[in-house]
DNA sequence: CCCACGGTTCGGCGGGCGCCGAAGTGTCCC
DNA sequence: GGGACACTTCGGCGCCCGCCGAACCGTGGG
């Protein structure tokens, strides 16, 4: 086992630029450098060296169009990494108080619902993987698996894991939500949940960030299907 | 989400000696600071403070005894995303030369047979997961999980999962192995199988390393019953 | 009580790196 | 063709940190 890859890779990470940039572009979208540099606080030139360094250690992909540099993680499995590095960093009250009012109203936003990449994370989050639990969709106590009740539940509701799975991605992950401490679902299931919630209108974005709100008839679907009622 | 925690806690393993003590700690066992000093090569004052910066972030804790400090790492959590970052970081082939034949030796040996902080890694712990795989003992088209007709074939070769269990820890858990660039078994199943092949006498130390031998009697009982042999 | 061992504390040294401004390059629009 | 925009390159500055030796402290053995 080498130790100058693990520490190289931890290094990128190390630096809060740098940090910051990954943790933004955990909302799945690509990002343009100068978004970035604004959304971090640091000047182009800044930006531009500290994400070709991100690029070079293979946490970041890069795509030109025209004078735009876009921006995203490299996978599933880069997301992947960075949200249980923040999941693990995060101590529950550690974050620091809330800077303005726009502020608060954002992180109670996030905490509410969002995206975690390519799933979806926040009370909604837990309270889906909760609920698939409880309507026996999905298992626990021998591992982490999609029931065969549960894949029929889920063909009623319009979700085919089937036609959602790809390559040798797991079917169901689960990843720790850091706002809420417990478990939220990834994988297969996670993003074919989120596509749904997104495609079947049941929840838009609020504005640019990852937070979530769920619509009218989301909150009717969400109740009727799932048993589950967000504040 | 909080930048300021995820950028301390990979500057904790940014640091190449910090990364080499949590590599040496993925033993599982507990080391003295003098032990872990001479197997990263620094003199005692660095391993100091460079243990003491390690146990204030949380990745290690400590145990005095006399004039002895045991450091080991603070949990399976903490195992795993030490092992998870130091898979991601590895790349086929990116292994340096090794400096020497002893080196070479025990490499070839971890890769044959090691332990992955509390279970099997190596050829022998992916062969294990892949025979596991093969005789229906564990599933994971709808995700990873010890099916029912494994538990009883697991029971019949010594192997209580219900004993084994502890907490909310998962029952099966895939854990890349960067020597095989394929996934073993982590989680509770991970453990009763090394615990098991451990007393059972199958496997015994070489040394003082990661690296495991298959004993004459082993190598009888992993054929036998999961159809495994090792070169 | 003395000595050895394991580990700690602290100041000094040297190297690395993040940030920026200035100048430059490539793309796009008028 | 010219100007604006997005981004890049590079040198300078200041700060941070890893490492070590020397001195010290606590524990244990003779």
């Amino acid at each position: 086992m080498s130790v100058q890859p693990l520490a190289r890779l931890a290094g990128l990470l190390a630096d809060p630029t740098r940090a910051a940039i990954c943790l933004a572009l955990l909302d799945g979208r690509a990002w343009t450098a100068g978004e970035l540099a604004h959304h971090v606080g640091v000047v182009a030139s800044t930006a531009s060296e500290q994400l070709s360094r991100l690029v070079a250690g293979g946490l970041l992909v890069e795509e030109r169009q025209g004078r735009h540099r876009y921006l995203r993680l490299a996978g599933p499995g880069t997301a992947a990494l960075v949200e249980d590095m923040a999941a693990f960093a995060a101590e529950p009250g550690s974050a620091p108080a809330p800077r303005n009012l726009r502020d608060s109203v954002r992180r109670s936003a996030e905490a509410r619902a969002r995206t975690c990449y390519d799933h979806l994370a926040g009370r909604l989050g837990v309270a889906l993987a909760d609920a698939l639990l409880a309507r026996g969709v999905v298992a626990d106590d021998t591992g982490l698996t999609v029931t065969a009740p549960g894949r029929a539940w889920l063909a009623g509701i319009g979700i085919d894991l089937d036609r959602a799975r790809r390559g040798s991605r797991p079917m169901v992950r689960s990843c720790l939500d850091w706002t809420e401490r417990r478990p939220h679902l990834a994988g297969v299931l996670g993003t074919a949940l989120r596509a749904r919630a997104m495609d079947g209108g049941w929840l838009a974005p609020v504005g640019t960030g990852r937070a979530l709100r769920v619509t009218p008839s989301g909150a009717d679907a969400l109740h009727e299907l799932f048993g589950v009622t967000l504040d």
